[in-house]
DNA sequence: TTGACCAATGCACTTGTGTGCATTCGAGAA
DNA sequence: TTCTCGAATGCACACAAGTGCATTGGTCAA
């Protein structure tokens, strides 16, 4: 063995070329749109290039204009919601002929930091965030090279940045209205410590809401946002003197979670003892066992948002778009009093 | 306005290189790892980057050795299963500081072509497959390129690709043993239509070893490996004379769906009335509505396995890595006879 | 027959890195 | 003072593409 150089990994036009015995030019033709290449050339080309097992190198073609790439920062993949706005985004994006990158964080600041960092390192045209609490100044950073932003369900209000949520206020509003009507007389609402603005502003236009009739509500807060805690916050409720009747859970999770101590742990009847209202209408809520009266974000309107707005290069951003939930009637509440 | 050059959205180490008044060579030895650069240099050197927010092209490193992309191929990503998959896998390889490309196919094979080709665009080292059909010689030319191939869960036999699976015969076989040990008669297997080797396998295996002890199963099949279909399976299962009264699903999601159909459209009680045995041990199967008996993937230890398989660089892979499925004791099963 | 014109092609430059090689510079030893 | 040695630095090239510009070859009309 005089030489250790082994077979080259990846094909490159250069070598498409030689086989071929055209230029190195003539392969990039090829393979550009609209370019013009005589018909015999093309042909010896994509021969050549179909025997060597040849694909166009996206990263060098990104070097020059844009990476077509996307990164989506996002948290809690496993739940159920978040999955299946992964799921949207990435079905969406693809479809444009984008590639995309997901950066999958913890909510601590530092762990998005360093994704946000690998965001710009990459050279993404966009970065979608889902979740989490990324420094301001790392996002200025990401538009100050030219990314464009985009925020889901966050309330920052970053100049530059494009800002997609959904009308917490009318779903609080909404699910105060809910409960009344079906006669409820004391109301719990049930949330997490996750602080985040969305489930804030939910519990604060319900808990205003009811204030504003003279209500006092019961405000139960356990844990993280998930059904562990849910179930918690359920076992504590009924744990004491005076139960609620009728509660306003900020996630279906948390709905599911407290319906399930309610029924298994008190063998309360829902609709009959208890209304329950969620936010979010994941798969779950549609099961039988539950059948919960809940919100649905409009995943899908989102997503195509999300895509025009990246397609769309001079898009001035930093205005907030809002979404309405639709509600989903289900069995969780009752239509009228007892 | 006599130009039309707007400000270079990103920096690169020349722009750098000008602002410290040093040789580009120098920039990029700052930001590579155990090069030779003076203290003083150094400074200059991160002092600049800070001012412009320089951040190192890895498009352009990766054009010259590995990319340190990986790409993730998967399909029904909502799943709750596969979403755990997903958060597993791209929580390791960042951890390894490795960038995880999506690639969201649906099952069918054209869809999966066309990602596979992604793959290879983006020089993506690896190709981690969580699901879909790939043509192998779509595989093979991944593998010609000197792309790493990782398949979970399926069992094509390519060479030279790793192979990662859980023991599904030995849930089957100790599905039936549980069910038998209850003292169940007459057995069901619910499976969906996909016909996923992994499906399939956990469904010979269990009816092979009830047809051993003279025992014939009632197979349910209703359609996509989901809630709906178990719900439906259920409802076939106890709409006609002779049902069940155990049952193995082979997803959790069918088992779920199965139950909810047992208990509210027939008022069974389980698991008085009817045994359940699922597979995949998602959050879901410990929520108090259903308490699963089922079988748990080892995601985490997996997820391990393949990091080990792609920082290995010659691994030789293409033999087949079994995970054994963890039992979850839960209440859908009776520990014996009623 | 010659000028004009157009399609096809190749050369050379661009993008942003990392790095081998040569050069420079300064310190320490003889 | 001079020689040696090592650290620091810059030049130039490689990587894999796209593309402007010049060149070539062929066809058609005058």
């Amino acid at each position: 063995m005089t030489t250790d150089v082994k077979p080259r990994s990846f094909v490159s036009a250069r070598m498409v070329a030689e086989k071929a015995g055209v230029s190195r030019s003539a392969v990039s033709r090829t393979f550009t749109h609209g370019a013009s290449v005589s018909e015999e050339t093309r042909r010896k080309v994509l021969d050549a290039a179909g025997a060597l097992g040849y694909h166009v190198n996206h990263l060098a073609r990104g070097l020059r204009e844009r990476s077509n790439i996307v990164c989506l920062v996002v948290a809690d993949m496993t739940t159920p919601i978040r999955a299946g706005m992964v799921d949207v985004l990435t079905r969406e994006l693809q479809a444009s002929g984008k590639i995309t990158m997901v950066i999958n964080t913890r909510a601590d600041t530092e762990s998005v930091s360093q994704a946000l960092r690998q965001t710009l390192n990459y050279r993404a045209d966009a970065t979608v965030v889902l979740s989490g609490t990324p420094p301001a100044t790392l996002i200025e950073t990401c538009l100050a090279n030219g990314q464009q932003v985009v925020l889901i369900n966050r309330d920052d209000k970053l100049v530059g940045s494009h800002n997609l949520g959904v009308d917490n206020a009318m779903a609080g509003r909404e699910a105060y209205f809910l409960l009344r009507r079906a006669g409820c007389q004391r109301l719990g609402l049930v949330t997490s410590d996750a602080g985040t603005a969305s489930l804030v502003e939910r519990e604060r236009v319900f808990v205003d809401a009811a204030r504003a009739d003279g209500i006092e509500v019961a405000v139960f807060e356990t844990g993280p946002t998930g059904y562990a805690s849910g179930f918690e916050a359920g076992r504590r409720a009924f744990g004491r003197s005076s139960s609620p009747d009728g509660v306003f859970c900020v996630t279906d999770l948390l709905a599911l979670g407290f319906m399930d101590a309610a029924m298994h742990e008190f063998g309360l009847r829902i609709p009959e003892d208890l209304c329950v209202v969620g936010f979010d209408d994941i798969e779950q809520a549609g099961w039988q066992s539950y059948r919960l009266t809940t919100f649905a974000q409009p995943l899908k309107d989102m997503a195509e948002q999300v895509m025009d707005l990246l397609l769309d290069p001079d898009s001035a951003g930093s205005e907030r778009i809002l979404f309405e939930p639709t509600p989903r009637w289900r069995k969780s509440v009752r239509p009228g009093p007892v």
